[in-house]
DNA sequence: TATTGATTGAGAAACTTTCGCATTACGGAT
DNA sequence: ATCCGTAATGCGAAAGTTTCTCAATCAATA
C-alpha cells in the first residue's frame, strides 16, 4: 500500500510486460486529485472525464478500475447498492475505514491505524500480499432510527 | 448483533407491522445449518432450496436476503466478483473477519474481537445502530504470488 | 523506423438484481 | 372459527451494471 506516481506505476506495469498509457495515467491523476471522501463508480469517473474533455471509453475505465484494484493502487469499495465505487489507496496517515447507513447510505469515513495493523498482521501471518484493508460497518444512523421507514 | 430464533425474528417483523412467512423461516434456518465457512449467493440459495425440496422464488429470495440484512440477521458479503453472498451474522465468539486473494478468491476466515470492539465502539460514538462490522482484507495468497499470472 | 502484441473504443452480450402485477395468505379483529 | 385488509409471494419482464468481441491503434523494444 504506497501512494503511485505515474512513474512507479509505469514499472509496476513493465514488471509484468505491461504498458503505461495515457488513458491509465489520467486515470491515476483523477483519483489523486479528486476531493478526499469522493467514491467515484465508474460511470461517474466516465461523465467526469468527459466534462473535462479528456474523454475515456466506459470499457477502458471497468478494465483499469480492475486492474488498479488489483494492482493495490485503488481500491474498490461496495458502499452503496448496486455499483461498486472507487478511492485511492493510501498509506497509513491517511489511510480510513467506512461506517455506513444501510437505509440511507450516509457514509462516514474514520481513521483507525490498530485495525490496519490488525489486517497487515493478518496478511502477513497467512503468507498474502497486502492489497486493501477496510473495517466497513452497516449500521442505521440517527435520523434513519427515528424514521419509521421501510428496513 | 444477536443469533435469531424464528420467533425472535417473527417478533421483530411484528414491531414493524411486517409478517412472518414460511419462505422466511425456511431461509434463516438454512443459513442457521449450513456448513462454517459457506457464503450463498442467492442463485446458490435458490438452487439449495430447490433440491431439499422446500422451492422459493428468486424473487422472494432476493427480497428476504436484503430485509435480512438489514435487520442484522444476516452479513451481506462481497468477496468473489459479480455477486454478493450472504452468511449468519453472529455475535462475538463466532464473529470474523475476511482474508481474499484477488486473484484466484481463496478467502480465509479469521476472528479479531479487538477489531470487532473497535468498529463497534465507531458506530456507537457516531449514534449509529450496528448491524454488521467486518474487516475485508484484499491481497494476494502465496499461490498466486508466485504464479505469472495476469494482475 | 519497423515490429509485435498489449490496449483501446464501440457496441453487443451476459449477468445480477429489481420491478409490476395478479394471486396468495398472515394475523388482528370480529 | 371466519373475515378482512394488506403484506408477501411467484412469475416474467425490465433495468442496470459489468464483461466480452474484435478491428484498429499505439507503446515499447530492437
Ligand atoms: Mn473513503
Ligand atoms: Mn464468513
Ligand atoms: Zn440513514
Ligand atoms: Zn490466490
Amino acid at each position: 500500500m504506497v501512494a503511485y506516481t505515474p512513474s512507479a506505476m509505469k514499472a509496476e506495469l513493465h514488471e509484468r510486460g505491461w504498458r503505461m498509457t495515457p488513458q491509465r495515467e489520467t486515470i491515476l491523476n483523477t483519483f489523486q486529485n479528486v476531493a478526499k471522501g469522493e467514491h467515484l463508480s465508474a460511470e461517474e469517473l466516465c461523465e467526469l472525464l468527459k466534462e473535462e474533455g479528456a474523454p475515456i471509453s466506459l470499457s477502458t475505465i471497468y478494465r483499469n478500475l480492475k486492474l488498479m484494484s488489483r494492482m493495490g493502487i485503488l481500491r474498490e469499495l461496495e458502499l452503496a447498492e448496486g455499483q461498486k465505487r472507487y478511492e485511492i489507496n493510501q498509506p497509513s496517515p491517511h489511510h480510513h475505514h467506512h461506517l455506513i447507513c444501510v437505509r440511507c447510505n450516509k457514509t462516514i469515513e474514520f481513521k483507525n491505524d490498530s485495525v490496519l495493523k490488525a489486517g497487515a498482521k493478518m496478511a502477513d501471518k497467512s503468507g498474502y500480499h497486502l492489497l486493501d484493508c477496510q473495517l466497513l460497518i452497516h449500521a442505521v444512523c440517527p435520523a434513519c432510527q427515528r424514521s419509521i421507514m421501510p428496513v
